[in-house]
DNA sequence: TCAATAATTAGAATAGTTCTTGATATTGCC
DNA sequence: GGCAATATCAAGAACTATTCTAATTATTGA
């Protein structure tokens, strides 16, 4: 095989610039790591596989970063959901909507016989057992 | 109006066990804040609005009490992902799907001209801004 | 009644994240 | 190119939600 020595890892070009956020090289090897593995990687796990490159990188830098990518659309934050675990005396198979002005909670209820293969392109064989739907939005005042 | 001093807020009768669990004062206080409004409180809201029934109830307590309570299927966590968020550069509109024995999370695409409504009893006028969609479940190894 | 068990309490500990402040780098303008 | 304005980064303190620990109190069952 080839010797690499003189590369670190693949080569994935980033521009300097997407979405109009500046990609610094911190930036760009955080977003690097995020697409060469595909892993959804906690924030402290892309801090750790980027020392090798950056090794004074700070754990800031990479939650800023990621905050940066996120807010310029070029990443998706996947469980945004860190404030307190809300609990609620709904025993059925529910879901909720957040409306956003009044930060008022819905419940939804899913419509009987309801499958979510229906909407959703499911991994071939997945069972469910547990299904968490969360929706965001307004009440359209007609 | 019938004075009602006697009683401090209106008695819903909590039974004395449900679903095998012995229902003390302080779960029975918390179940009753949540079946009274249902506006999916935190644990630190709930532990608020107990502390005139009971002054030296600990938010710790409340935590256990809830825990047991959802334990027995009483009550639902909403909300229950506070692990660490994680990030991906999938920008598609997605979900995940969480295998419970390896831990890797899998994306979840939507099927093309998907609505949300066709399974779900959306409030009327909701416009939803953000979907978010967690699954949880096993892989059957056919 | 009394030992065994379960529940509760207070506070310390933890994890993830955000904030603050100062240092560093980059950009646009002359 | 030189330099001020602005953006980014680093280090660590601070914060929030939650869990853990150890000690106390309550309940149950023999």
């Amino acid at each position: 095989m080839v010797n690499k020595a003189t590369h670190q890892h693949t080569e994935t070009e980033i521009p300097e610039e997407i979405s109009g956020l500046r990609m610094t090289r911190q930036r760009q090897e955080i977003y690097r790591i995020l697409i060469e593995k595909r892993d959804h990687p906690s924030a402290n796990e892309v801090f750790m596989r980027a020392k090798d490159q950056l090794p004074n990188l700070s754990l800031a830098t990479v939650y800023n970063c990621l905050e940066a990518l996120v807010q310029h659309g070029i990443i998706k934050q996947v469980n945004s959901e860190r404030e307190a675990s809300r609990y609620c005396p709904n025993l059925r198979e529910h879901g909720h909507f957040y409306e956003a002005e009044t930060g008022t909670i819905h419940d939804v209820d899913f419509k009987p016989g309801f499958n979510l293969a229906d909407i959703l392109d499911l991994p071939p064989g997945a069972v469910i057992d547990d299904i968490e739907i969360t929706l965001r939005g307004k009440l359209a005042t007609s």
